[in-house]
DNA sequence: TGCCAGGCCGGGT
DNA sequence: ACCCGGCATGGC
């Protein structure tokens, strides 16, 4: 099922007009945020915070600082975000990347053309598709939607799509529909993502959700 | 108390 | 090309 451009936009002003801007995604600097898109791998937000306020209580949220770490210092140190230990791994991939391909600079990183980058950071072990967008759109401000949980879970409860349909099927429901604007992908995403933790668990409160009446009321998902 | 959260990988069919 | 178990903490 496909999605039109103007329904797209009635979606996005309907949330817009319940949340408002958002200025995500809360963290301070791209490296920050792109940390954060690891830590938060299929973890709630609160917990990664604590985990981040660690590093930086350890004066380790640095390219430098996180490339000296050893495993066996870095992991207990994000422990709060659990999976501390593929964690810790993950985010030393990261940055050994960033170290042998850009000096250790976001900023040389975020030079590249974002489709050759999105591959590249798919390349690193432990970076699928939502923590690449992620890192693309928030840290990078490069035009790459991102798709969670949430926002799977909205679509396919409105009819749009399966559940169970790729990642990029339901990136190019958005990019195909939408025009190339990263302030319009980042505030519709953060928007998703608000409207899923507020309304659209696995037990829905479809009642009050700012978006009821679009199309019809969802028929219900184990999803 | 048990279920869930802003995924991803590796090994087995 | 799927399918599934594993990874782990903290909040409700």
């Amino acid at each position: 099922m496909k999605v039109s451009r103007r329904e797209l936009m009635r979606v996005y002003r309907r949330l817009y007009r319940h949340y408002g801007d958002l200025h995500w995604w809360p963290g301070e600097t791209p490296l920050e945020i792109s940390v954060g898109a690891i830590l938060t791998q299929n973890t709630a937000w609160t917990n990664v915070e604590r985990a981040i306020q660690r590093l930086k209580e350890a004066r380790a949220l640095s390219a430098t600082a996180l490339d000296r770490l050893t495993y066996s210092r870095l992991a207990p140190l994000i422990r709060p975000a659990g999976y501390f230990n593929v964690k810790a791994v993950r985010l030393k991939n990261f940055i050994s990347f960033l170290q042998g391909s850009y000096q250790g600079s976001l900023k040389k990183m975020f030079r590249r053309r974002t489709d050759p980058l999105r591959s590249e950071l798919l390349s690193v072990n432990g970076i699928g598709p939502e923590t690449a967008d992620s890192i693309l759109l928030y840290a990078g401000d490069k035009p790459s939607f991102v798709i969670d949980a949430y926002t799977k879970r909205i679509f396919s409860r409105h009819g749009i799509l399966g559940y169970e349909e790729s990642y990029e099927a339901f990136q190019g429901l958005f990019m195909k529909g939408l025009p190339r604007s990263v302030p319009l992908y980042n505030q519709y995403h953060a928007m998703l993502v608000n409207i899923g933790k507020d309304y659209c668990h696995r037990r829905p409160l479809c009642g009050s959700c700012p978006l009821k009446g679009w199309r019809s009321t969802p028929p219900l998902r184990s999803n």
